[in-house]
Order: structure tokens, then C-alpha cells, then sequence
DNA sequence: CACCGCGTGACACTCAGTGTCAATGCGCCT
DNA sequence: AGGCGCATTGACACTGAGTGTCACGCGGTG
């Protein structure tokens, strides 16, 4: 009854993934990833093992899977950006959207963080999954300047090295546990890449 | 006899290995990475499942492995490239080494690099064993121009930006199947970076 | 009330990865 | 030659990740 805006069926399930999330963080952060087993994470959050296999495709997946979305977010703030703006410009108000999201959760954020970058396996996905944000900022790179990125180099390039900055800047974020100001880093990384993402032989 | 410069153990070693990394390169590239088992591999191999974890610590790495010897190669080329030299020549010298050896055996090295790019768990891997890459070479650059990696962030941006270069490069001749010229390519990509390599905010 | 669809738990199974131990083979020393 | 030590190997057992299957229970529907 009330408003079924969403389904109770969809909150349901929010509410499975959320539990299921918050039990995985909690223990990973304290035991390391290697030291806990599903059977532990679901015995916390209260459902069966196989129940956590229909959320997550893996154990690496618990952690890392927030990251799709804030991949769609980055893409679709850069498609935003008015087309007169530089490259450089454009790139750095995409890159800001997940270091904005660290920000504001800080604590919670360089808990993750830190578990990811130390744990091989972690730090292996999230780079693959870096590199689909690549691939989105590629071609949205390529719209914008009307460059195909199958032909060209410089939109793989300019996103990579968007990328590049982000990956230094959160890995400095993190080692100084969260005592450095992000934004200002990434200003700094920026100024570093932004001659060669305006630069002559780019555009 | 003759003469063990190695000892026979060594070699014994090597060839076992070797072995190994064949059928399952071989066995990989036929039937997809999840399309084989650990057992086919060691039964091609003639040896036990047993022994192929004491030569290798996962499925991926028998796919991987090679590569640390490669970033250890690259580190040495850079090391050894002229103090006056260019950041950036500096790097493309350095990154020019993976590449040739694509190029030395493109027949071998393009089944491989197709396995890696197109299995999201090899490619995980592959990413990982990048960002030793870009450690190595990172601290390489600090040292040459002087810069502590912990402090300043040029020394990262510049190791990872040349590594973005050498990703897209390899990303486009594997696409390639090979047709497109890597030392070409390479080139062309360092033009884009060279101005932040070596603009006046870097160094 | 009977029906239907979906999420869930229980169970069994495959496969990756690890610890342990006994057997084997090779170099070395006496 | 014979014995000793060291390293490699195979066999076996075990844990844990990930998957397929099926039967149950619950909410909505005619």
C-alpha cells in the first residue's frame, strides 16, 4: 500500500545488496580479504550463501561494484560539459565526480580505499574496471571533438591520462590517509597533463 | 659434462616451466580461458596439478608471468638512458622495450595479447602487473630528475602516462590483428604526451 | 480459493588453490 | 662404492569460490 513508486520487491532487494554490502566492508576491513569467507558474510548479513551469488558475481564484486555507477556518472557529467570548453577542462569536472564522492564520506571511503589499493586481487579488478571508465571517457572524448577513437589515439590518450591523474591523486589521497585535500591534488595533477590534452598536437 | 654455467637443476627447471607455459598457452588460446581446467593443462604437460602451482601461483599467472621480467627490463632500459636525455625520450626508449618484443615474435605475441585483452580476468591481472610497471618507473624518473615520488606527483603521472601510451598502442595493433606498426604508433602517442612530459609544469 | 511468479534456502557438484608427507633422484663428501 | 643431504615431485586430503537444480514460501491476481 502507500506508494509503490518502487516495487517492494526492488527495496527488498536494495535492502538484501545493502546488508549483504555493509556486513562485507565491516569484516573485510578488520580481518583482510583474505581472511574472511563468504560463509562469514552471509552468516552476518543473515541470508544464505547462494542468495549472495545472486547479487554479487564474486567476492571481489562486494567491494568493487559501487564503482559502475560512479563510472556512468563521471561519462554522463562529461557529456554535460558545454562542447567550447577545453578537453583539459571538461576532463577534470568528470575525474572530480568520484574523488567528490570520496569526499563526502570520507571515513567510509578510505576504509575501502585502503582495502582495495593493499589487496592484489581488489586493486586488479578495480583497474579493470578503471579501464571501462576509460572507454567511456574515450568516446565521449571523441564525440565531442568529432574525432573516431578507432582511428585517432588522442581520445584513449586524453582519458587515460585523465585517469592517470585521478589513479595518482587517490593513491596520495589514501597514503596520507585522507590528509590531503583531494581537489587540490587533482588540481595539481591537471596542470601536469593539461599541455599535452590542449596541446597543439592534439587538437 | 660440457659445461653447467647453470646447473642441470636450473635447466630442469626451465624446462619444465616451459612446458607448462606451452600447453597452456596453447590449450588457452583454442578453447577460451574458462573453457580449460588446471587438469588439461598439467595432462598436456605430462607433469602433476601439484607442480604447476609450485611453478605458478594461479591459472593467470602462466598467462602473466612473463611480464615482470618485462617491467624489470623496462626499469633497466630507463636506468640506463642518458641523465641530459628528455623525460619523455627518456620514456619512449623504456617503452619501446614490451613493444619490440611483440614485434620480435608478433605471431606468438598477438594469440597471447588477444587472450589478456578479451579475458576480464587475465585483463585484471595484466592491469595489476601495469601498475608494478608504472612503481618501478616511477621511482626510476624521481631519481633521475631528482624528485621524491612521495612528494611530488610528476614522477607518477609521467611513469603512468607513458604506460597510458603503451596501452593504447598495444590496445590498437592488437585490434590491428598486428597490421598497424606498434614503433609507429608509439611515436605518434608520445607526440601527444611529449608537452606534458616535459612542459614547464613538470619540471 | 486456486494460481502464478519471484526470491530464497538447501544440496550437490566442479574447480582453484594449499598443506602435508612419502618417494625419488641428483650432487657431494668420506 | 656407499651413504648423506637437498631439492623436486606426485599423491592425497582439505578449504573455499562459484554454479546448477529443485522444492518451498510469500505476495499479488483472476
Amino acid at each position: 500500500m502507500s506508494r509503490p513508486e518502487v516495487s517492494m520487491a526492488e527495496r527488498k532487494r536494495r535492502l538484501v545488496s545493502d546488508e549483504l554490502t555493509e556486513s562485507a566492508l565491516q569484516l573485510l576491513a578488520v580481518k583482510g580479504y583474505d581472511g574472511v569467507t563468504i560463509d562469514e558474510i552471509v552468516a552476518a548479513a543473515g541470508v544464505s550463501r547462494r542468495t549472495f551469488f545472486r547479487y554479487f558475481a564474486s567476492k571481489e564484486d562486494v567491494v568493487v561494484q559501487f564503482l559502475v555507477d560512479m563510472g556512468s556518472d563521471m561519462r554522463a557529467e562529461l557529456a554535460e560539459r558545454p562542447v567550447d570548453e577545453s578537453t583539459s577542462q571538461a576532463l577534470l569536472h568528470a575525474v572530480r565526480i568520484p574523488l567528490h564522492a570520496c569526499a563526502v564520506d570520507s571515513e567510509r571511503a578510505l576504509r575501502v580505499v585502503r582495502l582495495i589499493l593493499r589487496t592484489p586481487a581488489l586493486h586488479a579488478r578495480f583497474l579493470e574496471r578503471q579501464a571501462h571508465w576509460r572507454d567511456g571517457l574515450t568516446t565521449q572524448v571523441g564525440q565531442r571533438l568529432g574525432l573516431a577513437p578507432e582511428t585517432e589515439l588522442y581520445p584513449g590518450l586524453a582519458a587515460g591520462m585523465a585517469l592517470t591523474a585521478f589513479d595518482a591523486v587517490l593513491r596520495r589521497w589514501c597514503d596520507s590517509d585522507g590528509a590531503e585535500d583531494p581537489a587540490a591534488l587533482l588540481d595539481e595533477a591537471f596542470a601536469v597533463i593539461a599541455p599535452a590534452l590542449d596541446g597543439a598536437a592534439g587538437r
